[in-house]
DNA sequence: AATGAATGAGCGTTCATTCAT
DNA sequence: AATGAATGAACGCTCATTCAT
């Protein structure tokens, strides 16, 4: 399980000492805050280390450039993501549809609960959308949602549940990146919840499954 | 219908020579060019006042500032967008399930057409989302889609209606952005279509369509 | 006679009002102090600016980065030197050795007149000599010492005339520079050069000149 | 002989144990590779210590500042100069003239061979230049230059002797610094040394040498 | 002795906006 | 009305040096 040393994005070094992992929490905690608080636009080392009690250089030296620390904080969002969706999907005890609106959900709610950080992130998507990291992510995901449209779908053709997959993977996440922008209720996340699960319930029976 | 005289965002003046409107004009499709080529990092005002033909100071007269110009930008392409979807929404010669996928196939179709724009004016949305007018727009077709699922699905509650309205539209002009960022073949974005009519499709028959 | 729109180094735009050129002499003045005050190393566009009476975005307006600005205080060093240069040995009613030795003279006196500047310019060197401007000059200096070369040596087969004048024209230069670094009194200056053109009068006679 | 404390440039200790030297040559050793690979502009104390082996902090145990980094690397090319031109200049079985055009050669070669590091080491003149140091060495080449030039021009007055001396040095060696900043092929280099020869030959011989 | 994390002043450069002409 | 030169705060980033461990 080695490293590879990858010079660009990313952190530029394994924090080895405690030390070190704490300095890089600290960095990432005042990043959000600083992108929660000020936005994408006022998003500068400069203010992030400030809030970090930290000199620039030390953000330096921890993360090769400003493009690095957000694509840190977007892989840091997307690894929870991947994780709530694996662990949903995953639980076969569920029933595939049930599974579904469980998801939506979560997702939402969790879009929504964290909506400066994300909102601002999506913001500065252009600083580090380009890196090369930014290409590798998404994987066990894809293969986690593959898996179970095929369980949901036993008797469709693989090019359907490809698609349908795609689909909705990308219709939640947009929707749901969209539909936190705006502050929402309780409530209305709930029931803005329930007809998204309704639409790919629909969807999916439409596609030949039978619960 | 007086001219409120704030000094914010939209054009600064009503341009009532031929002169003015040509010179909006020309700043206008030159920012769209800069957008598309040079993207939202590189869109400066000096480079929209060169690519046009036209001094910066010119360029100020007729827009307060940068986030003026690209909130103009952005409300003509909804203005195209909303005409798009009035136009085939309204069609009460064609069933409704009809419409939504014709709607859906000539949105993302473009969408695609247009992508570096919409990306770069996606990009550049901090700049000018939170400008007053921005709040503003939209209203005759969330309109026009009420309508439309009144017609849809006539005896469904109210409540249901503007919810699945409401998600609809959300939907697809989220996927729509999202998807027409990489880039496609024609095929790819018919089959993405259909596949998203589809969904719209069998969600609207489970609210209780009847075609 | 246009001028081609090169985006790197020398100035950025033709200045064409007065203004302007006042501009650029107050900020070539000022780089040429700051350069000879404060040495190659604290010479930055911030100081130039500043010591200019100018903002620094004005001098970005002049001088597309600071390689630009410290080439130029070069080139100029250079059209003098080559004026100088040519001014003397096109001179053709002194007979040649006679005119090498008013060369020398006049060349490393100017060079020590100069010294700050010239000393820290090259210093400065790392900074402009890979831009591609800086290979296109000396080109009329070349010519002139040749031509000088060959009424000097008429009889010479033309390698030993390319390789005499390499030789004597580089010497010339490096030495001069090396020379100029240390503080000289004015009889040092003279005896100096005297000594230099006495070494290229009897390199030239031991090649074939009859004087 | 006492050991002055002057904290100043040059090594901080004389390292009196192996583990010392040897820390003290990788270190040398890098920082010789790294301004040839990377240019001055890019020599930094970090990479030297990366590149040696050794912590930043060793490095600054064993010389007080970068500048002293650098003029070591100096004092021992100019050391291995002296070496050279002594070498050569004392061999009396070989007549004087002979002995200028080996040193010539032999300077001119190695000047181009080590191309990369003494540019580069002269491009980072301006960072150790000043340094107190810098003006002891030279003495012994100075004097076997006086003794070579007493004995090639045995009837010629004192004062034409040092100056000649002193300009054939200077000539040498910065007419060899500038050759060697571009590339050359061997032949080239011969040819020129032989010009740069008989410019010497030619000199001593007009100052009154009989060979 | 040795380490290397931490510092922070300083750099070159950009660009939205103004305002004298 | 139209110009475009001028502004200067702000940015991302580097690196010589120190000092707690």
């Amino acid at each position: 399980m080695t490293q590879r040393p990858s010079p660009s994005i990313s952190t530029r070094k394994q924090p080895k000492q405690a030390r070190a992992t704490e300095l890089v929490t600290a960095i990432l905690q005042a990043a959000a805050q600083v992108l929660a608080s000020e936005g994408a636009q006022r998003f500068t080392t400069t203010r992030v280390a400030e809030k970090a009690g930290v000199s620039v250089g030390s953000l330096y030296q921890y993360f090769p450039n400003k493009a690095a620390l957000l694509f840190r904080l977007q892989s840091d969002e997307w690894r929870q993501t991947t994780e709530l969706l694996c662990g949903i999907l995953e639980d076969v005890g569920t029933p595939p549809l049930e599974r579904i609106r469980r998801l939506v959900h979560a997702f939402i709610r969790s879009e929504c609960e964290e909506a400066a950080v994300r909102g601002a992130l999506n913001d500065a998507a252009p600083l580090y959308r380009d890196a090369p990291e930014a290409r590798d992510s998404r994987a066990r995901s894809d293969r986690t949602v593959q898996l179970f449209m095929r369980e949901t779908l036993p008797e469709a053709p693989d090019a359907v549940c490809i698609m349908a997959g795609d689909l909705i993977r990308t219709t939640l996440s947009s929707v749901g990146a969209e539909y936190s922008e705006s502050p929402r209720t309780g409530a209305e996340v709930e029931a803005y919840s329930d007809a998204l699960a309704d639409m790919f319930c629909a969807y999916l029976r439409s596609l030949g499954h039978r619960g």
